[in-house]
DNA sequence: GAGTGGTCTAGACCACGCA
DNA sequence: GCGTGGTCTAGACCACTCT
């Protein structure tokens, strides 16, 4: 379980330019001084500095280098990183509106699901994130009732839900696949993210692949969209 | 200008997965089977097949393979194939409702602009493309005044502007960055879309990054998102 | 011309799945 | 135990940018 050379490298420059220790147009050290850096080769370097791109951190210029990107501001949910990592933890508040149940899967649910996960039953739990004390989305999630045992235990109140499954469960997101459509909230929804009746929102359906084979991470999101915006690259 | 091997290998098993001639579920080829077939590298093999599950058209499973996903079927717009690649042409109608003019970048510009990009103005224009005849999304473009003499007199009704930019000006999208926020239609936006006013739809402010360092596809999208669904995977 | 990233070769060892 | 994809080495040549 010892981690690739490529990811520590990713790591350690992914934190270097969020941190500020870059600017916006400073170069990374090139390939072939990393190589030296680091003691490993080209082929490990590119692999780092290749998810650093896709990331929107640097962007590569042949022939000049890897050249630091502005840093983001929107919502950074079109990513694997999770809602949280783009707001400081003292912003961020996660609120439990409906404690994780067992329960069969929705009749009319967004994504095909597999035999297995059919015949797990579906754990789901409702959350509201708030930023600065303003609701910002609501998310149901779902979670198929397979390696969880423990987890209607846990206190998911203004946790990671990543960080839990990652370190009790053994279970990481590895890539994702999501719909969006934009509709305007129904009362129950007003209601739960303060907002008036008929007010426009994001509304996801995401599915999170991971690790386990099988094992997906189901999630409808809505999402309101004034003073912050979705973001994502390609 | 030739074609690197691992895009050959990237196309043709594209066009295969799209055709049909994979099932979902299927196993592509090992990737020993292919470089023995192709007569090429692993490190080869792997970049084609790392940037089809990127697109979300195979998904690799460590010890067994790389297995065909379900086609998808939302609007491939957080992609950089462009709009027009998830439909049949005989399907999609591509109408110039402002022809291109010549002009000074708007002052509240949603991306900031290169010193280049500012000085050489920009050129818009208007589209809106249909599905079976129905409004879908209007796109407004803008392209720095660069590069691109000759490009007033082009005829783009029903042409796909990637094309006409690959091989009238060898310019080619690299990368993309969008930001997607939802909004109900005001009146002029619902006339042009033929829906109602406040009716909520996506708007994406979109940025691509193109081979021509300075040069970079600005537009603003709003879509109806009730018969199709945005799509993007992560 | 020197230095950068882009592509590629020809190997190697490991971790995982499946029979 | 065999075949798969995941990681890595140690080179090579090319295309591009900058001076």
């Amino acid at each position: 379980m010892k981690k690739p050379i490529y990811k520590t490298l990713y790591l350690k420059f992914k934190q270097l330019i969020e941190a500020g220790n870059y600017s916006a147009g400073d170069l990374l050290p090139s390939e072939n001084q990393l190589c030296l850096d680091f003691n490993t080769t080209r082929a490990t370097v590119r692999k780092a500095m290749t998810e650093l791109e896709h990331e929107g951190l640097i962007k590569k210029q042949h022939g000049k280098g890897s050249i630091v990107q502005v840093v983001k501001k929107g919502i950074g949910i079109l990513s694997l990183e999770g809602t949280s990592s783009n707001f400081a933890p003292e912003e961020m508040y996660t609120k439990i509106i409906h404690a994780p149940v067992q329960q069969q899967w929705p009749l009319d649910f967004w994504y095909p699901l597999s035999e297995q996960e059919q015949k797990a039953g579906c754990i789901t739990f409702e959350r509201i994130r708030e930023i600065k004390g303003k609701p910002l989305l609501l998310e149901v999630t779902y979670l198929p009732n397979l390696y969880l045992g423990g987890f209607m235990e846990i206190n998911l109140e203004n946790k990671s839900l990543f960080q839990i499954l990652l370190h009790q469960f053994n279970i990481k997101p590895m890539s994702g696949d999501q719909k969006i459509r934009a509709i305007t909230a129904d009362q129950a929804l007003a209601d739960k993210l303060k907002i008036e009746k008929d007010f426009p929102t994001l509304h996801l359906e995401r599915k999170i692949e991971t690790n386990k084979i099988g094992f997906n991470i189901y999630s409808s999101i809505h999402c309101l969209t004034v003073d912050y915006f979705l973001q994502g690259r390609f």
